[in-house]
RNA sequence: GGCGACGUGGCCGAGAGGCGAGGCGCGGGACUGCAAAUCCCUUUUACAGCGGUUCAAAUCCGCUCGUCGCCUCCA
């Protein structure tokens, strides 16, 4: 099944055909891990997360390398600050981002390599730049000269004289031109670095992506991911590097997620605006930050606030009792006149379909749930009016779980949602230590008497149970099948 | 200053020449001991402004206004 796709490259959309199909190569720019990842690094993850699990719905052999970036000066700034070694910085906070990936559900990716481990790979490729006339050494310093490569500025479409005229780049006196961008970079003696023919030094950030690219991915790769924000310089430095070296096309598609931003403005860490992962699968269901993410298409901006996560909590809560809340309904199946002459059947087809040729159309997730939602409302449909006569037939009741069991497979497979296992015990053990911990068999003998204080029309004791749970985070709701309880 | 994107109903947010996606909210109703949840109805001159192209424009073109991003580390 095809798909088309925005490639940012050519600046329109592509149909999407892969170099070596079933097999898809795909590179994403992961983190700097000096410190907790935010929101705004959670969008990307989650949205290249889901595009993953939908290629390999479609059956496409995926290999997902997305790196880290270990070794960098905001890494040595934290360490000095902490007047720790830096790889110790860079441990703590991929320790860090391991957590908040489980606790989202982003999948881990096949290779996730570290800088710091590909130094021969980077010496290597700066080695090669300099020996076909494409960098310079210039004392310790090797910088890519960007004169050599004619294309420069084709992905971020400006040219060298453009940027220029920006007059914001520091003039360096090291530097041939003050757009050339630096692929090593002399370290002071008490600085982390690396043995390397021009001086004890580190890498640039540029070359690392191309030199494990080149290493666990091939010399063209299928697609190559990130945020916007990466587009100039990252990945054009990227582009000058590789195609300089292969003279190939680096990358098929270049695929790149709207910001993130609070009250219009990008969250980033220099701003301070910016809320972190943990901030936020600690106070709600990691699947409501992953509904959030995919009621947006991808390449708009995503403007967050907690108010829209108490909007999206609203939603989802309604999709997943849609789709897993069928114990009551089951409590009420008997044969009779169907209720509302629903084809469950063939609303799961369409559903399906329309839900697939969404994702086909440039990934559009919000187009997707769209139709997602129209089958929730007449799974609720169903239940309110087979409530209200008090039984549903055992077909209707067929077709209801078969369409919630398609979604909910759905759901969790593509997007990433409602999936029990792996989420949740991660999130218990960060929980703050619930003040009671009431048992399920507990909180049954607290509904029966409930119950029986309602049939005895004892009402203020009825609610005080109900008020009194509710403080403990769990909700008591009335159903005509029987009360049910959630926790919150 | 240069380059680029965007401006959709009460709010959020898809769509991209002719059918008012979806989510949240407001109001009314059904159900309920009361809630909650759910459903139904309503919110129907929605597409920044002004021109133009067209039988037809939110969608294409031009100008204007506004917001943001990139040009420096950034997902």
């Amino acid at each position: 099944m095809g798909f088309v796709l925005y490639n940012t490259l050519s600046a329109s959309l592509e149909e999407f055909v892969p170099i070596n199909p079933p097999q898809v190569n795909i590179y994403t720019c992961g983190v700097t891990v000096y410190d907790n990842s935010h929101v705004g690094h959670g969008r990307s993850l989650i949205v290249f997360d889901v595009f993953r699990r939908y290629l390999e719905k479609l059956g496409y052999r995926v290999k997902f390398v997305r790196n880290f970036t270990d070794i960098d000066d905001k890494i040595i700034n934290k360490a000095n600050e902490e007047g720790k070694d830096f790889m110790s910085i860079a441990n703590r906070y991929i320790a860090s981002y391991y957590l908040d990936m489980e606790a989202i559900n982003v999948k881990p990716a096949n290779v996730e390599p570290r800088v710091t481990e590909h130094m021969e790979e980077i010496i290597a490729l700066i080695s090669k730049l300099i020996e076909i006339g494409k960098a310079y050494e210039s004392d310790g310093d090797v910088y890519f000269s960007i004169d050599s490569f004619k294309d420069y500025g084709k992905l971020s479409k400006r040219s060298p004289e453009e940027l220029e005229a920006g007059a914001r780049i520091e003039p360096s006196s090291k530097k041939n031109n003050p757009l050339d961008f630096a692929l090593w970079k002399a370290s002071k003696s008490h600085e982390p670095g690396w043995e390397s023919p021009w001086s004890y030094g580190r890498p640039g950030w540029h070359t690392e992506c191309v030199a494990m690219i080149f290493k666990h991915l091939g010399e063209t790769i299928d697609i190559h991911a990130g945020g916007i924000d990466l587009v100039f310089p990252h990945h054009e430095n990227e582009i000058a590097q590789a195609e300089s070296i292969t003279g190939k096309p680096f990358a098929r598609y270049w695929m790149h997620n709207g910001l993130v931003t609070v009250g219009g403005k990008k969250m980033s860490k220099s701003l301070g605006n910016f809320v972190t992962l943990k901030d936020i699968y600690t106070k709600y269901h990691p699947d409501v930050l992953r509904l959030l993410v995919l009621f947006t298409h991808y390449r708009s901006p995503l403007d967050f606030s907690f108010e829209k996560m108490e909007e999206t909590k609203k939603a989802y809560e309604r999709l997943k009792s849609a789709v897993e809340d069928i114990e009551p309904l089951k409590a009420i199946a008997k044969e009779g006149n169907p209720v509302l002459n629903i084809d469950f059947y063939s609303l799961e087809k369409t559903t399906q379909e329309q839900f697939y040729k969404a994702l086909s159309e440039d990934f559009n997730t919000s187009l997707a749930l769209a139709h997602v939602f129209n089958a929730v409302g007449e799974l609720n449909r169903t239940k309110t009016e087979s409530f209200k006569v008090g039984y549903i037939t055992p077909k209707e009741l067929e077709g209801y779980i078969f369409l919630a069991n398609s979604l909910k497979q759905t759901l969790k497979d593509i997007f990433g949602l409602l999936e029990e296992n792996t989420l949740s015990t991660t999130l218990k053990t960060l929980e703050p230590a619930s003040s009671i911990n009431i048992s399920t068999e507990f909180l049954e003998i607290l509904i029966n008497a409930r119950n029986l204080a309602k049939e005895n029309k004892d009402f203020k004791v009825a609610d005080f149970i109900r008020d009194e749970l509710l403080k403990q985070g769990i909700k008591l709701e009335d159903t005509k099948a029987g009360t049910i309880w959630k926790k919150l």
